[in-house]
DNA sequence: TAAATGACTGCAATCGATTACAGTTTTATC
DNA sequence: GATAAAACTGTAATCGATTGCAGTCATTTA
């Protein structure tokens, strides 16, 4: 692998020169820079990315945490994230963490011995160990979905959970139901908060409370979708309609309901949230949140650049449009 | 952020000791070392990865060539991919390249600038640029899934399509098919010429011909298997069963199936290939071959890590098992 | 007791770039 | 034609580690 000074070597100027024509081309002369040009194409010459990042101290990657790489929610995210970051000149480095502190803390100090610059988190965590937590202070750093539990905040782009709860609480309840069910993700995260209140308020409004029994779940999981509805289904007070935390769970909870030998949404409505592609075609396709992951990703990796360029931060919470859509899993109470 | 020198100041040591405290701390006296683990923890010190990796010339990390991430199968070898890198020390460089030549060789070239250690690519293409050809020669890479397009044998992790596909077809036959439809995937892989001569092959040995016309696809997506689907159904001859190149064009050809108001399997049986999570809960669950992604994953981080490390292959072919799960979306021929 | 060995530790070169500063040449200005 | 300004280019320090080599001191060995 050839180095700069092989290309020095051919061109007869000096390791300045060299790295100003890549950097900064218009400090040298025409005639000099073609003379490199040629030299570097002869030598196979690429410029060592490491060399420059030491001296800069710059990476030019962003961390991302990923909780659970097999929804592919979180890969639409992902793609979003990466695009916008290939667009900026920085790569990105994959983090699986499972929802473990362990693999999040190791991630997560990736920043800090400089191999990355940012740090993109899909999950509400603080992700660094409580060891780091004033090395973590200045780090760059978003959430997506969630927002992070911690002393400092950190910025979050997210959809405004509490309306579009209400908002398929409301399509609910236009078709006459008046007992739901919930299937929720992690009850410790903002969103379960959120989400669930949402729903509330626009029971409240109809005189309705939500029994605690009613909601269950606890995980994003098609399984985790089973076993929720299987509860649900053997509550006395057998909900009309369930809400599912995200496709997934939702996916799970039809699966089950079709095996007791009931229909969807004749018998029970079922709703998601995220709208992940298959949501359309599975039977019966899905009623669900939009959520625009795509731009989500591009805007977290907006949010984590303009940190690491020191530009102040308009707000701290990126709200993006969710938009709800009504399909066949969600239809008129037949009783 | 503290440097190395930080701590040597507070340790009292040169840097070189500080240096092998971390590395080989065997070599360095126990005080010494308490000594120096105390000022790195006063000092708040993190190595400087880029710093070290640039002497030793390794970046330990991998770059990932995904052709499309929305896919699900896709993302369960990463998953095994980033989990095998993770054990080992490395981390992963993920590349949405979107099958597009021109990010491929942008991502490719990162193994060329240093920024990655070694190449593992979910697809054919030869993902550097012509230019570049020389320079890759020596490059650590492995393909997974499907055999690399190039003059030089780069190994591959891959399961006996052929065999899989025969395993299907037998499967399909034992049920009385006989006019089979073939919804593929991109036509100028490897893939697409083992899958398509074990589905013949069995066919010949029933006495029959599998019709151009009845060969349709190119695209791994629930949309291509829609359209696919809707091709098929207007053949003359249409096929009572149909053979899915992977189970994301069996969910959107059974989706289409039922728009025309028919039954699975009863009036066509559908078969797909890969078995993602989502297969077993739509309607009918979907019959197909289980590749066992997350280890497939993992064998192309041994794989890659072998040439990083320069040790000769044993093989060029990593051959995985397959199974056939026989689910609900195939069955009796019933006429 | 002298010599040899082993256990630590430090010095300083090195990895491959970037960049402040200075030096040289060319061009512009009067 | 002399001087100032601009345009290039080179020298060498620097980024933050790693590591070969040499030096010091304590411990064995003969």
């Amino acid at each position: 692998m050839s180095t700069i000074k092989k290309v020095c070597q051919l061109a007869g100027v000096s390791t300045a020169t060299v790295s100003r024509t890549l950097k900064n081309p218009d400090m040298v002369n025409e005639k000099t820079r073609e003379r490199i040009f040629k030299a570097i194409a002869e030598a196979g010459y690429r410029p060592n990315v490491l060399a420059s990042s030491i001296k800069t101290g710059r990476s030019n990657s962003l961390v991302v945490l990923v909780p659970n790489l097999s929804n592919p929610f979180f890969l639409k995210i992902i793609q979003g994230i990466e695009q916008a970051a290939q667009e900026n000149g920085y790569s990105v480095l994959l983090g699986d963490t499972q929802g473990e502190a362990k693999r999040e803390n190791e991630y997560a100090s990736m920043v800090l011995s400089n191999r990355a610059d940012g740090l993109i988190h899909l999950d509400h965590s603080f992700p660094f160990s409580k060891n780091d937590e004033t090395l973590a202070e200045n780090v760059p750093m978003v959430s997506v979905c969630e927002r992070i539990v911690s002393n400092k905040k950190y910025p979050v782009v997210e959809l405004d959970n509490y309306s579009a709860c209400r908002a398929l609480a409301n399509h609910l309840t236009s078709y006459g139901h008046k007992r739901f069910g919930v299937i929720a993700g992690q009850k410790e995260s903002q969103i379960y908060r959120d989400r669930l209140s949402g729903i509330k308020s626009v029971l409240q409004e109809e005189g309705i409370t939500l029994e605690d029994s009613l909601v269950v779940g606890g995980e994003y999981s098609m399984e985790a979708g089973e076993i929720g509805a299987r509860e649900l289904l053997s509550n006395i007070n057998r909900p009309t309609a369930i809400f599912c935390f995200n496709d997934d769970i939702a996916i799970g909870a039809i699966h089950e309901i079709k095996k007791h030998g009931l229909r969807v949404p004749d018998d029970i409505s079922v709703v998601g949230f995220d709208n992940i592609k298959v949501s359309a075609y599975i039977d019966p396709p899905l009623t669900t949140i939009d959520q625009p992951a795509y731009d989500m990703g591009r805007k977290a990796v907006e949010v984590v650049l303009q940190q690491i360029k020191k530009k102040p931060l308009q707000r701290d919470r990126e709200i993006v449009q969710f938009s709800l859509l009504e399909r066949e899993s969600s239809g008129q109470l037949k009783m």
